[in-house]
RNA sequence: GAGCCGUUAGCUCAGCUGGUAGAGCAUCUGACUUUUAAUCAGGUGGUCACAGGUUCGAUCCCUGUACGGCUCACCA
């Protein structure tokens, strides 16, 4: 950057004053033997300078130095914490220590020396030797108040790790999150697969998708929006229960709760309904949480959470009536779409009774449904690879669930008869006529597996993301990505 | 896409009805061999996001643009 050209060229210039000393500031290996954290274990009971002392080699990022004319405090940062050095220079040589004086903080360092506790009790290392693995020539945010500017902390990510520690333990745990998951399904026997991100054909849910270009093929290609179909082609095939943590994209707007490409577990397990997955669902969940936080109990911002099983389940009908007031069960479509409209629902007037209650359940229920909390029994128009209900085919074995008003997972028993499949996948075919850009076109393939006969089978999907946010306490869904998506810089 | 708010030194932030900028940290010089936000003394460092406008004069008022944040819309 232009602003900073002149830090970095007087650490520049230090480099070519190392390099004068014959010495390689970009070095290929060093082999520590501790990390700072086995250290901090290892020397945990020692006295000021022990009588046997060991040596130890550590390697790291320096974050502070305080230097004192003939001696230098400093402490380095490795993945796993930090820990103090005390360069002194009757002890690493006269030349080491002219050359120890132009390394700055950020320079990666490796250290040899001994471990013993200063005056003040901080177990240190006093240093024999001291080696430069990689200069730094670009200074480091302020060390007290560490990397604030939230747009610097997502553009460089590197930047906020290397500052923050709160920000990697979020990561950390979104690892642990995914960790838990998969040890819990590879212990039932779920197998975990890859499926295509480049799709031919998008579906699996209702969202604008991004387009490519195979150039070899000539033809385009879709970024998956979900990888549903993909999944339940393998029930077809025999995998009985399978699983996959998939990147899916989707065009669309971005908030607090949204990225153009987040993270989903998607899950179908043949033989099961929906009612086994609700149980599936908040058995993962909350053992997840027991091992992130010890309990089903947290904290999420202003609201305390209880994950324990069971949560409640809710149809959303019910919901509809008990957060609105209206009770749409015995209501004709016409007369639905007047108390609706009344209510402030925002309709275009085309809606059917089914599009009407999800939309009534959008506008009233959603973001009150703070406790996690199964909804249950969706209309059939907005859930097309549902199984209708025996006793009402105008609704679907469906669930989705709410935590803080986000909707976190979406699940059913699948719809494994292929001529109603084939009669719904004609009628997101007709939507996607009539204009609706998230409806989706008529997987033929798709059909053809279902035809062979895919066995009763539940599914699942839940956004890790989110999950990730709810588990963190993070507000934002660019606080548990990594690199979240941002417009250029320039 | 709309509304509101923000953008000042490498970083964190001040900056009064408009008189062309400050602090702390970092950095540099000097002193200092148990410090830890090291200390002490002295320096360097700015197209006040960008482009226009109003004004004798703009970091400040106005308009536009870029980027970001929040809210809403969209997103089952």
């Amino acid at each position: 950057m232009e602003e900073t050209k002149d830090l970095i060229q007087q650490r520049r210039e230090k480099l070519d004053e190392i390099r004068e000393f014959g010495v390689e500031p970009y070095p290929h290996k060093y082999e520590p033997t501790h990390s700072t954290a086995a250290i901090h274990r290892d020397f945990a009971d020692i006295q000021e300078t022990p009588d046997e002392p060991q040596t130890v080699r550590v390697a790291g990022r320096v974050m502070t130095k305080r230097d004192h004319g003939k001696s230098s405090f400093a402490h380095i940062q490795d993945g796993e914490g930090r820990i103090q050095i005390y360069v002194r220079r009757d002890q690493v040589g006269a030349e080491p220590y002219k050359i120890y004086r132009r390394f700055d903080s950020g320079d990666i360092v490796g250290a040899e020396g001994t471990v013993f506790r200063t005056r003040t009790g901080e177990l240190t290392v006093l240093v024999d030797a001291i080696q430069l693995l990689s200069k730094s020539i670009r200074p480091l945010p302020e060390k007290w108040h560490g990397l604030q500017d939230i747009q610097i902390r997502y553009r460089q990510r590197y930047a906020d790790l290397i500052m923050n520690p709160e920000v990697k333990d979020v990561f950390l745990k979104r690892t642990q999150i995914v960790q838990a998951i998969r040890d819990m399904l590879n212990a039932q026997n779920f197998i975990e697969v890859e499926t295509p991100v480049l799709q031919p054909i998008y579906g699996g849910a209702n969202a604008r998708p991004f387009t490519t270009y195979h150039n070899t093929l000539e033809q385009s290609l879709y970024l998956r929006i979900a990888n549903e179909l993909y999944l339940k082609r393998l029930i077809v095939g025999g995998f009985e229960r399978v699983y996959e943590f998939s990147r899916d994209f989707r065009n669309e707007g971005m908030d607090r709760d949204h990225n153009p490409e987040f993270t989903m577990l998607e899950l179908y397990q043949a033989y099961a309904d929906y009612h086994q997955i609700m149980e599936l669902t908040e058995t993962l969940i909350a053992e997840t949480a027991k091992i992130i936080h010890g309990t089903t109990k947290i904290r999420y911002q202003e609201h305390d959470l209880d994950f324990t099983p069971p949560w409640r389940r809710l149809s959303m009908v019910d919901s509809v009536r008990e957060h609105s007031g209206i009770d749409p069960v015995p209501l004709s479509a016409d007369d639905l779409y007047k108390e609706a409209a009344e209510a402030g629902v925002d309709l275009a007037g085309d809606e059917t009774k089914g599009e009407i209650i999800a939309e009534l359940f959008d506008t009233f229920v959603e973001s009150k449904l703070i406790q996690p909390t199964f909804i249950t029994d969706h209309p059939i128009e907005v859930s097309p690879f549902a199984k209708k209900k025996p006793e009402d085919p105008e609704f679907v074995e469906r669930f989705e669930f709410f935590i803080c008003g986000m909707e976190v997972g979406n699940a059913f028993s699948e719809l494994n008869d292929p001529i109603d499949q084939r009669q719904r996948f004609l009628e997101q075919a007709n939507n996607l006529k009539a204009g609706d850009s998230e409806a989706f076109m008529v997987d033929e393939d798709y059909l053809r597996a279902l035809e062979y006969g895919m066995p009763p089978t539940g599914g699942l999907g839940i956004g890790i993301d989110r999950l990730t946010m709810l588990l963190t306490n993070q507000y934002s869904i660019r606080d548990v990505i990594l690199f979240p998506q941002m417009r250029p810089e320039n």
